[in-house]
DNA sequence: GTCTATATGAGGATAGAC
DNA sequence: GTCTATCCTCATATAGAC
């Protein structure tokens, strides 16, 4: 028995709250907790290494309850992915403030931020391992997510080199596949060792990567 | 019928000659075989992804006959492992000659030799993404190796500043994860792009930070 | 060293009741 | 929306014959 609707709502009443047709509010709470367990599980077992009963079990109900919400393993693979993106954008537009190498700083503040949170670093470097995987429900996703990400920071430092911050000469397109490995890459060493200080390595790339882009 | 013998060694005068004992020529055939099939495999779908029997299967043996040659799935991973670091050293110190900065022109050698081996490239991709997993069979043999890595590396930094190609005061200590880290990152961006080119980005990398280090 | 047969279990997904 | 029960498949590992 729900202990939640004091007052005695009924369903029709429930989705007229809460904005979703057809959805009650025990669904929704339902579904939250679904995404929340998947993503602790699959942070630490990856979803290959994770059962859809495991997630149902830490999430309060049972497997068969699970699949109501997401049809199929993937599904719900796919739906941490998206509500991971939606959360905080990590890298972005609105994240990537500032203009020209401003993005540098932006980035570094993103690192800081990444390093107070190993779950949800380590949640995306394992799911980005299993994306490798042609067949893997990630793949293309994945594939899209850095293809994007290069871009704008690719754009930001066009813009960086038209306002005389950048020297000519300097390519760019090369340059902005080097950035994002630089914070992927730092992750995986600081997950697989805690010693590792992800913001001070971050920083003095910055540093070094500025005096050669403005020597 | 083995047709591999053909005047009919024993088994003792097998084992005489491979210098193993208690071991016949067929079995390190096998094993051989058992090896090169995981590797593909394992690069393919990650080792959790990977049967055991789709494993024997494409080694021409079966499943107990591969259990009979690694005791466990996680034997055999280990195994994989192990194989690979000695067949090419990657990173080890014999590939890393040189002096001083020299050490980036070996880097990218290494760089360009793993260009053109995507598969093995992926397997360590994949397989580190796994390692990442606290209870995962690999996760210790992976912090073991980026941690020599880095000292590897950081060693020739510290010698090239000895001999004033690095100016003072540049925090070689966290330099170091991050020339890692390019390496491991531009081969996920790679790995799920094709178009993303490793050894020239590689190179614009060592270009500036050379500049940076040494300006 | 390799096989067949099998024990044993886990995983994803479905059917149907409530 | 959630459950129990169940199906079916696949996986690891073992037993014992050849």
């Amino acid at each position: 028995m729900p202990d939640r609707d004091g007052p005695g709502l009924t369903m029709d009443q429930e989705s007229r709250l809460t904005g979703q047709a057809g959805t009650s509010v025990r669904g929704d709470e339902s579904r939250a907790a679904i995404l929340q367990a998947a993503k602790a599980l699959f942070s630490a077992n990856g979803s290959r290494g994770t059962s859809l009963a495991s997630i149902a079990s830490a999430a309060g109900l049972s497997q068969p309850g699970l699949l109501h919400h997401f049809p199929s393993k993937s599904a719900l693979l796919l739906a941490v992915l998206a509500d991971r993106d939606r959360e905080d954008g990590e890298l972005s537009s609105a994240r990537l403030t500032g203009d020209g190498l401003d993005i540098l700083t932006a980035l570094a503040s993103l690192v800081e931020h990444n390093q107070g949170q190993p779950e949800i670093v380590r949640l995306f470097s394992v799911l980005l391992g299993e994306s490798l995987s042609d067949a893997h429900p990630a793949h293309g996703q994945f594939a899209a997510r850095y293809q994007g990400i290069r871009s704008r920071i690719l754009r930001k430092l066009r813009r960086a080199q038209t306002q005389g911050q950048v020297r000519e000469g300097v390519d760019l397109d090369a340059l902005a596949p080097v950035i994002v490995a630089v914070m992927d890459g730092l992750q995986y060493q600081w997950l697989l060792d805690d010693s590792i200080d992800m913001v001070r390595s971050f920083q003095v790339f910055c540093d070094l990567l500025v005096r050669g882009l403005t020597t």
